[in-house]
RNA sequence: GCCGACGUAGCUUAGUUGGUAGAGCAGCCGAUUCGUAAUCGGCAGGUCAUCAGUUCGACUCUGAUCGUCGGCUCCA
């Protein structure tokens, strides 16, 4: 699978429209300088620096003044000139950013900054080994960028547009440097495809887990407890049990052990892991007793290989797999908290897998697998791995054992290539202990998530001196594998609340059933109704059925709107009939009547679904 | 952390050029007892995020702090 798409029409239309806005903008604001402008998903954007803070009014001017421009179908010229007068017209035109740019490709041939993606497209020009000679400029109007194209040929080619939002943005991404205003749009061939966008956007805002777990007490966050950190509220923490309960009954087949480490460990501990160097910024202050510091644990890692430590191993004993849901606090940087999608608090879905270096593969590939058989039950139809290898132009990044790193990637490709699963490779991504896959999913409306990760840690075997005795007698370092398939309890809930607009299949749904009495007389029937779904002998995470009984004083019609509005899969409308008969009458949430069936009935539906976690046919 | 926007009862929100807040839903009380998405009436609930400042007077203006959102940077 490449990673370098081909320039398609509509990213060139698009791209156009950067250079229109530009053009827009630069009749607005005659001082604008501006940065770079490249084609994106769904449209472009363009960093610039004004001399005011844009405002949506002024998105408005600025479209509209697009629009005049688009009218005139401006031609876009296409003109070369050498780098040193490039340059000069640069300096002339007061754009220091471009300047900057033009120095870049002069001096380097290339623009490019290490892992950047997309802005390449704006500035770049064809280079060999040295310094760029020519550049190319496209002139729109009386604007004129450095830009290698291409472009449609005059602006009455540009399609349907429309500016979406403002942003700060660092100047060639790095936070030291000046931040620039960035302005998004989106661009489509024509009004249908930007309206199925905006709409879109909307059924995500609909689907927003933030949203969803206000309405359907889920969770909660208190300022008096700390950003970042979730309190999950009875709804909630259902979901967090069922997939606790799935992850143990998966890992059980695939012959995990669990265990219960502790939330805080001494400094020790992670100079010896060799994280602490990395990562201080990024963990909460240490506590200090009795004259050591302790420090909340960022990741569980180094307890689990103290677990490893606590016994000597023969290769009789390996894999070893050990399973916890492990709680980590991370001190993330404030601007980088997002609901439950990016917390300071979380509980991973963790595990180590402690392997001979022959058995490394093999479970690798039994980790993918075991995400495919998770992402099958849920519905996930769209997923792909990310390859993260070492960047190596920055190697101080990392520990340098080029070797041991060849070695662990040349098992992960093979792994990845056994399984079958698409992939892609990113370049620079890897951890600083080793290679690592991401999983990317999609959720059905599209949106893309890095839900779980999946390395090959060679490093801890050294820093920890795990060990096992092989049948020779003697000692071999064992690999590490570490895995999460359902990332963290707070990532993924987030997710599945996307993913299923709220609508949680039986097995998972905080209440399975609502009984609805049609009438106060039918109320002790209902308690009846309820008495025996309670009974039930169903496996849920909790017990038994999760159900409830709306006595309200209310009318059915009502009760059957709350227990929509609250997604309940099932409403058992009992009345006199029912009463009469030991009977509930099933409505389910997608508004479907199944009719007055026996109590018992309904258990056994109930109870199947939520065996299999698959919910049946209306 | 940085740029920008925002912060009115549990939720959704109204509030004109500064004169100390209205509503719907939810809650509570009462009436109603109803066959597949909202029965009626009443009550209660707000130091307008917090703290300073300007002013005779601040939800409305200014500043700081806290928090949320959109991005950027980051993400072991």
């Amino acid at each position: 699978m490449s990673m370098q798409a081909e320039h398609s029409d509509l990213e060139r239309m698009r791209h156009s429209t950067a250079h229109l806005m530009a053009a827009a903008v630069q009749s607005l604001w005659p001082e604008a300088k501006f940065g770079v402008g490249p084609a994106v998903k769904n449209g472009f954007y363009y960093d610039m620096e004004l001399p005011v803070s844009l405002t949506t009014k002024d998105l408005e001017r600025i479209e509209q003044k697009m629009r005049e421009l688009k009218n005139k179908k401006l031609p876009y010229h296409r003109l070369e000139l050498g780098v040193d007068e490039a340059i000069g017209e640069m300096e002339k035109r007061h754009q220091p950013f471009k300047v900057e740019l033009l120095k870049l490709l002069k001096e380097k041939g290339s623009t490019a900054v290490a892992q950047e993606t997309g802005d390449d497209d704006a500035v770049g020009v064809s280079q060999g080994a040295g310094g760029v000679e020519t550049i190319s400029f496209y002139q729109t109007g009386d604007f004129v960028d450095l830009c290698r194209g291409p472009h449609i040929s005059d602006s009455s080619q540009i399609g349907v547009f429309k500016l979406m939002n403002i942003a700060g943005a660092y100047w060639r991404g790095n936070e030291k440097n000046p931040q620039l205003q960035r302005v998004y749009g989106a661009v489509f061939n024509n009004k249908e495809d930007l309206d199925k966008y905006l709409w879109q956007l909307e059924e995500a805002k609909r689907r927003d887990h933030r949203k969803l777990g206000q309405e359907l007490d889920l969770f909660t966050f208190s300022d008096d407890v700390g950003q970042g950190l979730p309190l999950w509220l009875p709804n909630g923490t259902v979901l967090r049990e069922e997939l606790e309960k799935l992850a143990k009954e998966e890992e059980r087949r695939d012959g995990y052990v669990r265990v219960a480490t502790p939330h805080i460990t001494k400094d020790k501990l992670y100079y010896r892991s060799g994280h602490l160097p990395y990562y201080r910024e990024d963990m909460y202050a240490p506590l200090d007793i009795e004259g050591e510091e302790y420090f909340l644990k960022p990741m569980n890692c180094p307890h689990h290989h103290q677990l490893y430590l606590a016994r000597p191993h023969s290769y009789r004993d390996l894999p070893l797999r050990l399973a916890e849901y492990g709680q980590v606090y991370r001190y993330e940087q404030s601007g980088a908290l997002s609901g439950l999608m990016r917390t300071r608090g979380f509980s991973q879905n963790d595990a180590h897998i402690y392997c001979r270096f022959d058995q490394a593969k093999d479970e690798f590939l039994r980790v993918m697998r075991l995400h495919a058989r998770y992402y099958d039950l849920m519905g996930i139809q769209e997923y792909y791995m990310r390859f993260s290898k070492p960047d190596l132009n920055k190697l101080d990044k990392y520990v340098n054992e080029p070797q041991k790193w060849l070695d662990a990637m040349v098992i992960i490709q093979q792994a990845m290539d056994e399984s079958g699963y698409p992939y892609i490779e990113a370049e620079g991504e890897a951890a600083f202990y080793g290679p690592k896959i991401d999983f990317m999913i999609k959720s059905v409306i599209g949106n893309e998530y890095a839900i779980s990760t999946n390395q090959l840690d060679f490093l801890a075997t050294e820093r920890f001196n795990l060990k096992y005795i092989g049948e020779d007698g003697l000692e071999h370092p064992v690999y590490v594998i570490h895995r999460a398939p359902l990332g963290s309890h707070e990532r993924f809930v987030a997710f599945l609340i996307e993913h299923y607009a709220g609508a949680f299949p039986t097995w998972l749904a905080p209440v399975q059933a609502i009984i609805i009495p049609i009438a106060e007389r039918h109320n002790e029937y209902g308690r009846q109704v309820y008495q025996q779904l309670f009974d039930a002998d169903v496996p849920t995470s909790t017990g038994g059925l999760r159900i409830a009984l709306d006595d309200d004083s209310e009318r059915m019609q009502k009760k059957i709107r709350n227990a929509q509005l609250k997604k309940i899969p099932y409403m058992l409308v009992v009345g006199d009939k029912e009463a009469e008969e030991g009977a509930v009458a099933v409505r389910l949430r997608n508004g479907t009547d199944l009719g007055s069936m026996p109590l018992a009935n309904f258990i056994e539906r109930a109870k199947t679904e939520i065996k299999t976690r698959h919910d049946l046919e209306a």
